[in-house]
DNA sequence: AACGATTTGTTCGTATGTATC
DNA sequence: TGATACATACGAACAAATCGT
């Protein structure tokens, strides 16, 4: 009996999930005390099984009422590699592949700070410069789907793109509109991905467990122009328990 | 007081150690008791403050010895759309951006299996078909690093692509032997990427916590040929706290 | 090699708080 | 309002791992 004793109950708990025994139908587990009476083990020990049932994302607990099986979400798949098609704002969205899921995305927060860190670097900035910063809330289905946030040279705004300044989503994208106002053509972007964990604002915004259990995935994407030389940075945060991204390659003959 | 007692101990806890004034220099934390005769709490309330820095990966303890700070690990960085290099694998490797790092790959573990379920669909294949699999496990500078199977329809080897089934490691590439062997060119692929909590192979082989807290990074590469025929299915999975990704896209003009 | 001290891990019992029905 | 269920907190005991003597 090398395992402690809430392990061998979890294992038995996770079976009799993954078999449909417990928790179909949407019903709850056996209480607490139900399982401790039933496992001959004290409240604590069952609640540490359940504590790693949560760990893994099999169950969630409610206050009052009892021990859910976590249904699977549906998830939502992002293109990292879609086609530039006109009309299609590439700031705001990324091109989905699910049909039939209303996209929906909030008017961005703008506000305007010194260059900082990562994103000076990578704009070609120093300390002294300024950035506009635009922050969106994008939902799928009415849940909580993104944050990002898009980072500009406040030199763009000097130099007539006035409309960044604006607290307004524009469909039509940034990216057309910083064509026809300054010529600056988007030619390609690079992309960074990571998993981290959530930090307070995300886990308030996706409405994860505070435990850290479920993680993020932060993709940085660099844009360049016809010059090779970047103009925008998009910091996009995704819930990693329902978003799966493609990337789709084409070598050129 | 709206936060429990555990809580406002993990909190302090984490800006002491964000702060470098606790943990710094490998040194290990107060153990439990002192924590508790500090926090005037008990000792399992201080537990239950350390699992949650546990939880975010800040701290780990190790028995009979202490609780630790965790030391960030270099990220490794992997391109999900290197060009295609000749002499460069892409069957074992993705090309890496790190300069420095010994990459190394085990031999591959080789398995005749019935075609089943997605890959069976993807490569085009019914369920009475046969699949060749090889299975590697990759290490960077000695330590685990991914864990790759990749699938060909049984049909290669009977169509005189013997050394399908010999295993040994290709680093000139099965891509390249499946051209010059068979015709097949690979002319692009798409990957789906999703995260997810590591099995029990996954979590023995990366050496993972096996509460799930640290998720996994599954990559399945779908290879099409000249005739845009999906003819090479690779599933790689990468623990995520050592890994990142980049995509880089150049609209053609 | 053996032992004792220290530290984390497991398990129990108990009491009280809070949320839900 | 009362009953039920999960959450928090405390105290206690023993086990297991580690380290220094």
């Amino acid at each position: 009996m090398p395992d402690p004793i809430w392990r061998r109950i979890a294992e038995d708990l996770r079976l009799k999930i993954e078999t449909g025994e417990l928790g179909s139908g949407g019903k709850a587990l056996p209480s607490e005390l139900e399982l401790r009476d039933e496992y001959r083990a004290s409240r604590n020990t069952v609640r540490d099984a359940v504590k790693w049932l949560i760990s893994r994302g099999l169950v969630e607990t409610r206050p009052g009422q009892g021990t859910y099986v976590v249904q699977a979400i549906d998830p939502f798949v992002t293109s990292l590699t879609a086609e530039h098609s006109p009309g299609v704002s590439q700031t705001t969205t990324y091109a989905s592949e699910v049909a039939g899921r209303k996209a929906t995305v909030s008017d961005p927060r703008i506000e305007v700070q010194k260059a900082t860190g990562k994103v000076a670097e990578q704009l070609g900035l120093t300390e002294d410069d300024s950035v506009v910063s635009r922050h969106q809330r994008r939902f799928i289905d009415d849940i909580a789907w993104s944050l990002q946030t898009t980072f500009y040279p406040m030199d763009f705004v000097v130099r007539g793109a006035t409309e960044l300044l604006v607290p307004q989503d524009k469909p039509e994208g940034v990216v057309q509109y910083l064509a026809e106002k300054l010529g600056i053509r988007q030619t390609g972007w690079t992309d960074i991905m990571q998993v981290r964990a959530p930090d307070e604002v995300e886990s308030d915004f996706f409405g994860l467990p505070d435990d850290g259990r479920v993680a993020v995935i932060e993709i940085r994407r660099t844009a360049v122009d016809q010059d090779k030389k970047p103009f925008r940075i998009t910091i996009t945060t995704y819930p990693a328990d329902r978003n799966q991204f493609t990337v789709t390659v084409v070598e050129n003959e």
